[in-house]
RNA sequence: GCGCCCGUAGCUCAACUGGAUAGAGCACCUGCCUUCUAAGCUGGUGGUUGCAGGUUCGAGUCCUGCCGGGCGCGCCA
């Protein structure tokens, strides 16, 4: 069964064709009036336009067509012809019905599903995550929760940046400031290189620990900037790691496995998977045979000692720069990996969509790697998709720092944000007569709410300021709060199955009952338009509207109380509402508890 | 310099792609715990949507020009 949205929209599509005007402008929306009504169709201002006649005049045609239809128990002309519907007790009855008893809680199923990528843009495999890293993290796995649920076959690849020039940096790094590690990676350099590098060890390395690399990188990171020669070093080196230099290889294995042992421990407290764990390097072995393809297609030019893939077009409003394949070192560069992966992707998952779910400051390097492979032939126009969001800002309008000027790691976020609710759960009074454990478990879940739903709760697009407090409020429009209503509602289920009051038919009465169920509508709404703008937003601000409803709902009418059928009723209410909530938030990240 | 994005209540953000009276949260006033979890609910204060034009029945949304901010512009990712 389809939501109720639809369904008049099927109606007022039929009513407009009738008339001879196009069916689309039969469009019901959910009023901007809810006072006046509960939808409206808005179809008729400009349907005056096409037919030159007078829009009351059209609408009032189309509204007498949609009146006699059952679910509507009101159709009004309003304004310079807004046609106002308002539905029957009996339909929203119904249609709650239908929610309570769907596992999709009035979700629908894509008529077509597509086989999708979200690519993650992990960090990088040279230092740990810290806030900036949060939304790529956030919003790729709610978008990869949000299309598997629809139908679709979705792969999440983590995508690390481990093959680029700052792992020649750090390496570089290390080198300097450790003899016994410069000493032991010049050993393995010069000895020949084995078959089997792969299984060679180098204890020598096993000393380097991430702390190591974190002090370590942002130094080099900024010594490269100014510092020729020593940019020049580490590019050179970067050359050779990928030529697979023994020393260099071997070190850069050991710092792939210790940051990446880090990376999980981040991603598992954030509850962000990963189908593929793949990395730069993984299509390293793919270059070679691709820059010969790119070669013999004419694609590849020789450029400033660089050999680069011109992606520029006439009608371009800006100057956009090649496409550098192979640098004049001979490394791969970040486009490179890019291109190589795209290939890759195209040969084994086959992707009808690639979602990249990047920093927006990057908009112009995919417009750049998505040129190429189009060229190159290894992708459709359309098939890869730029999903980029806003940078994280201090209260300060800059770039997040901390207090002492560095960055904020994320476990010290989430571990900030814990014991504050620890606090606050203390303060009031919740979860008190719990084991140890569970209230563990109930702060950590409190601490990924805020921290997401704080995230997710804006339009990816725009940057937004981060303000430790609103991460750690749980108050008003915050993830907690929608926890606190999921765990309110079990609550009252829980004592319902004690009582052995069972839930029955739905007789929707009272406004807050109408209320209600008009939110429960609006979840195929909300999910469709999350799905088509790759914006989540959508689906926290529909959590947040059903939430709301539900709390006004609990509070203008008892239930537990109330006479037995209007109790069923209710209950069932109650049980649509929880799933459809626990849901929403499901596809966000956000897992409810059992009780806090 | 060129290009992209942004400017909405004191603060942080929405606004169903051009619709009615621009909505939430925080903050600030107001009332509600002998009824199912008060991290809640009720009522209220708060706006010339940066400025000036234009397009049309209708503009926060589209166009032009200013002002202010962010970001990007070839071997970092």
């Amino acid at each position: 069964m389809s939501d109720l949205k639809r369904g008049l929209s099927e109606a007022a599509f039929a009513a407009f064709e009738a008339l001879g005007l196009p069916g689309e402008l039969g469009r019901v929306t959910a009023s901007d009036r809810p006072d006046l009504a509960d939808f409206q169709v808005n179809g008729a201002l400009p349907a005056a336009k096409r037919a030159g006649r007078p829009p009351r005049e059209i609408a009032g045609q189309v509204a007498e067509r949609l009146a006699p239809d059952p679910r509507l128990a009101a159709v009004e002309i309003a304004g310079p012809g807004f046609i106002n519907l308002r539905v029957s007790d009996a339909a929203l009855s119904a249609r709650a019905q239908a929610i309570a008893a769907d596992p999709r809680a009035g979700a629908e199923r894509l008529a077509r599903p597509r086989r999708v990528i979200v690519d993650y843009a992990g960090p990088n495999v040279a230092k740990e995550m810290h806030v900036g890293h949060l939304r790529s993290s956030i919003i790729g796995e709610a978008l990869k929760r949000l299309y598997r649920f629809r139908g679709d076959e979705v792969w999440g690849d983590a995508h690390f940046g481990d093959w680029g020039f700052q792992m020649g940096l750090l390496i570089g790094a290390l080198a300097d400031e450790d003899p016994a590690i410069a000493r032991a990676v010049e050993e393995l350099n010069a000895g020949r290189a084995p078959n089997d590098i792969d299984s060679l060890e180098a204890p020598a390395f096993q000393a380097v620990t991430l702390e190591q690399v974190d002090r370590l990188y942002p130094e080099a990171a900024a010594r490269a900037k100014s510092d020729e020669a020593y940019r020049d070093r580490a590019r050179r080196i970067t050359a050779e790691l990928q030529a697979k230099r023994p020393g260099y290889y071997l070190l850069w294995r050991h710092l792939a496995r210790v940051t990446r042992a880090a990376l999980e421990r981040d991603f598992h407290a954030l509850g962000v998977d990963f189908d593929l764990w793949k990395g730069e390097s993984d299509v390293d072995p793919l270059i070679p045979a691709m820059v010969g393809e790119l070669e013999e297609k004419g694609l590849l030019v020789e450029d400033q000692g660089a050999r680069i893939v011109r992606v520029a077009r006439e009608d371009d409003k800006r100057e956009l720069p090649p496409l550098i394949v192979v640098s004049s070192e001979g490394s791969a560069m970040y486009g490179t990996t890019d291109l190589a992966t795209i290939l890759d992707r195209a040969r084994s998952v086959r992707p009808d969509l690639v979602i990249y779910c990047v920093d927006q400051r990057q908009a112009d390097h995919f417009e750049i790697v998505f040129r190429a492979a189009e060229l190159a032939g290894y992708a459709r126009p359309g098939q890869l998709v730029h999903v980029g969001f806003g940078t994280m800002n201090g209260t300060d309008g800059k770039p997040f720092k901390t207090r002492a000027g560095g960055v904020l790691k994320l476990v010290d976020l989430i571990g900030m944000t814990r014991d504050r609710a620890r606090e606050r759960l203390h303060e009031a009074g919740l979860g008190e007569d719990l084991p140890e454990a569970e209230f563990d478990d109930i702060a950590g879940k409190v601490a990924v709410a805020a921290v997401k739903f704080a995230d997710l709760a804006n339009f990816r697009g725009t940057s937004y300021v981060f303000d430790i407090d609103r991460f750690t409020a749980f108050e008003g429009k915050t993830g907690p709060y929608l926890l606190y209503q999921a765990v309110r509602v079990k609550s009252l289920l829980r004592k319902a199955a004690e009582e052995q009051a069972e839930a029955g038919p739905v007789m929707v009465a009272d406004p807050a009952e109408r209320d209600l169920v008009l939110s429960l509508d609006a979840f195929e709404t909300a999910l469709a338009e999350a799905y088509e703008r790759y914006a989540p937003n959508a689906i926290a601000e529909h959590a947040w509207r059903l939430a709301q409803a539900f709390s006004k709902f609990y509070a203008a009418c008892p239930i537990l109380q109330a006479e037995p059928a209007v109790r069923a009723s209710r209950l069932t209410l109650a049980q649509a509402t929880l799933s459809q909530l626990e849901l929403a938030l499901s596809l966000l990240g956000i897992v409810v508890p059992e009780r806090m």
